[in-house]
DNA sequence: TGGTTATGACTACACCTGTAGTCTGAACGC
DNA sequence: GCGTTCAGACTACAGGTGTAGTCATAACCA
């Protein structure tokens, strides 16, 4: 395959997912709007926002598109790739690279509804098939 | 409740827990043969290696006992009380606390052989019940 | 046209983490 | 008894992260 140059998923960290998550809901954005999203909800300044934005699109998680006197940001990772990534380190770290132990541990450990476990049921019938 | 102190589960680093998985291999151990198991497959020096051990100590999350003249070490808590509280803090960031998504997320995107899926399937068979 | 404001850029700083070096003291061999 | 050695304690230090303050500048309003 031609060497991808995909946005480099340079390790976002904790403050930073926070901000991505409020873009992946609705983007593009401008750092207030942004802003009126996570500063409440995790008790940010502005400045940290702005920071935690800076850093993003420093990384290449996220492009900027000037609107007028500010910038838009928008992801250049998706959600999707990011829960990838990460579920993957856990699964890696934690369960020496297989995804069955978490499966189980998670069966065991976390609360499912009948629906959950129907509908998760249904999901690995369709992958045996 | 009576106010529980257990070990205060203070945030393991990630080469802190390379640390803790030797030890919950075997246990006790000395610093000399933990270093043996880990510093080998991370390339790490000894220094390095006791400077977890200390860090862990401090943590809480070990407990040392005077052995001739060095100490052994042994885990306070438990590895599968630390899967729990990691593929949570996952569950809690990634998915909104809820653990069914995670679920279906792996299901669909790590490889599960026909055994694992048998498994699982045979797992959630008996939650439901 | 000049002051005000909003915005991004730059700077700051403490704490955590990964990684390692040095010091000190106790035990062990001769 | 005395030097050697080994173990733990203390120190170090760079890079990342969380959190925020300040500065420069460009746009807008009066």
């Amino acid at each position: 395959m031609p060497t991808e140059d995909e946005p480099a998923a340079e390790r976002i960290s904790d403050a930073e997912h926070a901000v991505m998550e409020a873009l992946w809901q609705r983007s593009p954005q401008s750092a207030a709007e942004v802003c009126d999203v996570v500063a409440g909800a995790r008790g940010w300044s502005m400045p940290t926002v702005k920071t935690l934005l800076a850093r993003l699109v420093a990384k290449g998680a996220l492009a900027t598109q000037p609107e007028g006197r500010r910038f838009l940001y928008t992801p250049l990772i998706e959600r999707s790739a990011y829960l990838g990534t990460e579920s993957r380190r856990l699964v890696d770290r934690l369960f020496g690279g297989r995804a069955a132990p978490l499966f189980a541990h998670l069966a065991e450990n976390e609360q499912l509804t009948d629906d959950d476990i129907a509908e998760i049921t249904r999901l690995l019938r369709e992958l045996r098939k």
